[in-house]
DNA sequence: TTAGGGTTAG
């Protein structure tokens, strides 16, 4: 690419974007004038407003009037090739830099060492800045470092960072703010946090953009702690403070801290705008709290807000998460643009409900409509297959996504597909491909074949993809109970036995199941064999029924008759998910439109009831496993009101 | 008249 950017001292000035085709001059202008003053005011006022495609016609109009560009033009003409990333153009106004004799002047050398990094060129912003004679200004620096750092290379930026105040350039908010998006990966958080004691030492505090740039470190890092902390210590907060960690909460799965945090700034009368409601209605996706995420989307429409792609996108996700598939797909029908993440979202969402004959056919449809897609829609896309046992089909993705589009599976991809051929039996098909992955696999995918030898019941597998997981997650206390419910299938004691003295030794103890149900608003909430809930008679009642009873909901038993025993035979045992699905079938009216929502970490047993009972009852009803919602542990078992 | 920076979705 750089090769035939070499520049030409004698490059016409009229040559100027002979080469580029883009649409830069299709608008006339009747401006014309031999004096450069004016031009320049023109260019400014375009370039402040933003539009630069106007501003290369008007320097161009500029050239073709005779009048000569001086040093107050370039920076602007400059900028304007840097914001819309045009190489050739940039290239193209050095040339005339040079042939004016403007290469020296310090403005138009930054603007120059800016232009080559937004068109990702460092090692043409070096050069210039190489051959400045003096290389003490800051915003040379500071264009430079910030360079490097948008453009991947951390490293030379902050070797800059160090040349600078080994030279004793003076820094300041503007080099700090450069260095520091490149400290958003775990192993360069140090050096961010070093810089982050350095804003203090130098009188820096009061910055705020500074302030929201290291909080966004700390997000990115997953240091959520050090995030707030110093969210807490900011003085006057701005909406970008609030959305950073609002987003930050989302983002590292602390739904209900995002809906604290959004609570709070209501309270404070902070006004939110678009980028706080995609972070909220993303932790409704995640908490399932299709309530709040409807009363954000009224906020939404009654504020006159605009709707963007990003708003779309996140309420189609909270939509299709919380199980309104039919409102997620209006949204996503009406949207006129729909991007990659829109159809990511609808088919994710099909998929983790087990409606994965839709999701395929929507994926499908995406690709039919020019969509490139990514690692991320391919993992919805193979999950959806692998819920609704479509395995030749996921096997034929995983070849498509390789072959045609070039992506490299990952670990996500593998473990889908492990769970895709585990579930239709093929255990050791599932076991080649984990070796013939190209990295070495994470705990997901021998997971994932683990919860496969559970369906098959093949221990010996089992005790190999156990082995193998432990060394990667030790303290993931599912995959304990998993082989030690293999076991038990088994009726091998000694292997229980094991594992539960493996639990002992490592100090494991299994957290307790949670489902949950959200009837008018109000989440109910419910634990393996809770008893804690006022209807806990009628529940077990119908259980009762619907375990004895495999004909018809709320009928007799296979006899005819009405079931006298209203316990189940092993209450202790019952799973929250049945109590959750009791709960929802007596408090929903019939022949309101119910469907059955299958759960990504149902078990298996739950799954055979949940199908059972959607054959009897032909309802719609959301149970969700709220386990990872920490959220919901404080409370008691049942009967939370969320908000 | 002119140069360098912060937050968003699957």
């Amino acid at each position: 690419m750089t090769k035939h950017l070499h520049l030409h001292k004698n490059t016409k000035f009229l040559s100027l974007f002979h080469t580029n085709k883009s649409a830069i001059f299709t608008k006339a202008s009747s401006f014309t004038t031999s004096t450069a003053t004016p031009w320049n005011t023109h260019l400014r006022n375009l370039s402040k407003h933003g539009q630069y495609n106007e501003a290369l016609i008007l320097y161009r109009q500029m050239l073709q009037s005779g009048a000569t560009p001086n040093a107050f033009t370039f920076p602007f003409a400059l900028k304007s090739s840097a914001s819309l990333s045009l190489p050739i153009t940039g290239k193209q106004l050095h040339c005339h830099v040079i042939k004016l004799g403007c290469e020296s002047e310090p403005f138009v050398q930054t603007a120059l060492i800016t232009m080559y990094c937004r068109c990702k060129l460092t090692e043409f912003a070096q050069k210039v800045f190489d051959e400045m004679p003096q290389r003490n200004l800051t915003v040379c620096y500071n264009a430079l470092i910030s360079g490097y750092v948008q453009n991947g290379n951390f490293l030379n930026g902050f070797l800059l960072f160090s040349e600078m105040r080994l030279r004793g350039v003076l820094f300041n908010a503007v080099t700090v703010l450069g260095l520091v998006p490149g400290c958003t990966v775990p192993r360069y958080l140090w050096l961010g946090m070093s810089l982050h004691c350095l804003k203090v030492k130098c009188g820096l505090v009061n910055d705020l953009a500074i302030a929201n740039c290291l909080l966004t470190m700390y997000v990115r890092c997953a240091s959520m702690e050090l995030a707030r902390k110093l969210f807490d210590h900011i003085p006057g907060k701005g909406l970008i403070t609030w959305n950073a960690m609002i987003s930050g909460y989302a983002q590292n799965g602390l739904a209900g801290e995002v809906l604290e945090l959004y609570h709070e700034m209501e309270l404070l009368q902070v006004n939110p705008d678009a980028v706080t409601f995609v972070g909220v209605l993303s932790a409704c996706a995640n908490l399932g709290a299709q309530k709040i995420g409807f009363e954000v989307e009224e906020k939404i429409r009654s504020s006159c807000m605009r709707w963007n792609v990003f708003l779309k996108n996140a309420l189609i996700n909270m939509y299709a998460r919380c199980g309104n598939l039919a409102k997620a797909r209006i949204i996503f029908d009406d949207m006129p643009e729909k991007s990659l993440v829109s159809w990511t979202a609808i088919i994710g969402g099909y998929g983790i409900h087990g409606l994965g004959n839709i999701a395929v056919e929507l994926f499908d449809k995406m690709i039919e409509t020019g969509i490139q897609p990514d690692g991320t829609v391919f993992v919805s896309v193979l999950n959806a297959c692998s819920h609704a046992g479509l395995t030749e089909r996921g096997l034929n993705y995983l070849d498509l996504m390789k072959r045609e589009y070039g992506l490299k599976p990952c670990s996500e991809h593998y473990s889908c597909v492990v769970d895709l051929l585990g579930r239709a039996g093929r255990l050791e098909e599932a076991r080649k491909l984990i070796e013939l992955m190209e990295d070495e696999p994470d705990g997901a995918v021998w997971g994932a074949l683990l919860g496969a030898c559970k369906i098959h019941k093949n221990v010996e597998l089992a005790e190999l993809a156990f082995n193998k997981v432990v060394e990667l997650e030790p303290t993931n206390v599912g995959y304990y109970v998993l082989l030690s419910n293999i076991y038990t299938e088994a009726n091998n004691s000694e292997g229980i036995l094991r594992v539960r003295l493996m639990m002992r030794e490592r100090k494991l103890k299994k957290d307790p199941g949670y489902s949950y149900f959200e009837c008018k608003g109000k989440t109910y909430l419910f634990v393996a064999g809770d008893r804690s809930h006022p209807q806990t008679k009628e529940i077990y009642k119908l259980l009762n029924r619907l375990e004895d009873t495999e004909s018809e909901y709320g009928g007799a038993n296979k006899n005819g008759q009405e079931v006298i025993n209203h316990e189940p035979p092993n209450i202790i045992g019952v799973h929250s998910e049945r109590l959750a699905i009791a709960f929802a079938l007596l408090n929903t009216e019939i022949g309101a439109d119910i469907l059955v929502i299958k759960n990504l970490r149902i078990c298996n047993d739950c799954h055979s009831f949940v199908k059972r009972v959607s054959k009897i009852v032909d309802r719609l009803f959301v149970v969700r496993d709220a386990t990872r919602f920490h959220h919901f542990r404080n409370g008691t078992c049942s009967c939370n009101d969320y908000w």
